[in-house]
DNA sequence: AATGAATGAGTTTTCATTCAT
DNA sequence: GATGAATGAAAACTCATTCAT
């Protein structure tokens, strides 16, 4: 008996299956009948509340970036100074709950969706934007010359080491990436602002 | 008109191919037709010189990695101190021979097919290894204690730089990720020696 | 429109048109889409009940053979001696229903079929296993000694007079074949029971 | 350096390998390529001197074909009585040349050649006249009555041997199915022909 | 005489998507 | 709301056959 307002169920658990195949496949070459089985339904009703397997995508990407978005406020709410703002994002992405290998295969795979599909491009850039304005921020208050380059730096070093990780076999630990950033981090601060 | 010792040519035209269409289409969503057309000629014959899509696929990886580490070696010739080494090979990587559209899809999209196919895996990880064995290496000698941390912060900050290229559109120049790069060298090495 | 439990109508339909297109080609080079064009629906949807060619002709086969053994059994139900028990095989494998081109064709390609295919040549054996126990059995209480001879005998002719007919043109009326292997029952059983 | 006069031999070497090829497949689904590189010939210059795989099969049936008329006229020849005449046919059909897994397949094929190929068709016609012929005129001489009975029930018992051993696995020694045929004529012939 | 080169025409198989119920 | 049924379109791969050399 169909229930009201299955809707939103539906559709988170099909997101949620969405990411779960991505990863353990570890590539977009998922089937819509893959997903749908998982979240147990058919893929036509997949259909029916996606429209499309590229809306499914889209929708798997927000959820990600929205959950590691709220991650990251949250984090950042208990930091009291710029360089602890910081430090609250690298934890966050290195945090177990994304730094998982379904979350970094699927960060992966959206990086190759973005150069397909714009809405994929669309949503890759405005968490790119806010993540960089949010180190920038800090950065310029912590090195005013250097924020620029030390920003591109650190957002590169963390995709960096996810691609590594998405490679899996051999992982590192989360708390070695951290390890490495933070490194980068005191070096980089330190030369800045020597005195 | 059928020629003699078509063999290598054909291979080298598909493999050319095969990495123009990456990275055209900014993924491995590609058809052996479409290669074949652009290297001029059937699919069947593509098929005829690799037997599979796969192979392409793994002799694609090979020819760019092969470069990349010609390339690398040739500039590591004229170095002459550590620093000027791990400088090389910074520099390399964001050559304009490397740095192009092409190869960096291609890259990124080689990291995904390593998910999924052994053979990719392997020759990424040769690859992998050698690049941060060289690494290691050079930062042994100049910051023993922290050699392995940096080792992973360059990787890594490397591939970050390569990933966020790949998304194309406000591209960076690549003298500016050589720059983040060599700040990042110039701090972290700066604090292990710092007279 | 679709209707509900078309599952068995449709596999039924395919393994009818498979087993009239082998017969029809006399071959099995009969291609998947000729089979479900003959079945009235596309060649996907044949697949999406058989999963594969392999697994059509296994069903082909599977439903003749069915036919064949509930014809013999109901036969030989009627039977009440030895001998009658042998004829009714003899009578049945030459009715109308099983010696009709198609069947006939298709008795023929199994066999090829089993030579490079595992599940065909397992099918196949059951069969022959089962007949020629019953014609032992039989033959073991009419003439001992010469049973085993008698059942290899019996088997191989009915499999000749088959073949023959495969070849079709110039075709053996069934009650022919019946003739000819009744005479080889009156003959050999009369040596070895002669009063 | 391409010698003259090759012509013959590269036929034959063809006609061999097809064969050897349909044995080992124990089908007629073998590729030209195949063959020409078992003959050690490109598969360009087996259509040089054949035209077409159709007519390579109809060469290797002409050929098996040939053979056996030839083994069968030369123990013929042996014989003196009718019967003789008779036991000849069968002998040779099991003689270790004949009955052999690659000939026994390749009979088995062309019968399903014959169904498709109008020139297998007519090349299996002749070659089956030519035996039920012989076989009639001795069988008259022996049991008049019955001539075209026993004909018919002998060639069946012949070509059902042939079948269940390309069936391979758990073979009938050759001797075994002798012993089969000759038991059937002995007791048949008993039957017409008493005192 | 001989072959490497080349391809068109097919064949199986997969899948996103639609639709009647 | 939910799904089984259905298919068009495409993709990888195969192969007999042709042809220039």
């Amino acid at each position: 008996m169909p229930k009201l307002g299955m809707e939103p169920i539906r559709r988170n658990a099909l997101v949620e299956a969405t990411i779960h195949e991505i990863g353990a496949h570890g590539t977009l070459d998922v089937t819509v009948s893959q997903i749908a089985k998982r979240a147990g339904m058919s893929s036509a009703l997949a259909h029916h509340y996606f429209g499309s397997k590229e809306q499914m995508f889209a929708a798997a990407m927000r959820h990600i970036m929205t959950l590691y978005g709220a991650e990251v406020r949250g984090a950042m709410i208990m930091a009291k100074t710029p360089r602890e703002r910081i430090e609250a994002i690298i934890r966050t992405s290195f945090s177990p709950r994304q730094f998982r290998d379904e979350s970094v295969a699927a960060w992966l795979n959206f990086y190759v969706q973005a150069q397909k599909s714009d809405d994929a491009f669309r949503l890759l850039n405005v968490y790119q934007k806010r993540l960089r304005s949010n180190l920038m921020h800090d950065f310029k208050l912590l090195a005013a010359p250097d924020a620029r380059t030390l920003t591109r730096g650190l957002a590169a070093m963390i995709d960096g080491l996810y691609i590594r990780q998405a490679l899996r076999r051999d992982p590192m630990a989360p708390q070695a990436a951290v390890e490495v950033l933070m490194h980068y981090l005191d070096t980089s601060l330190a030369k800045a602002a020597p005195q």
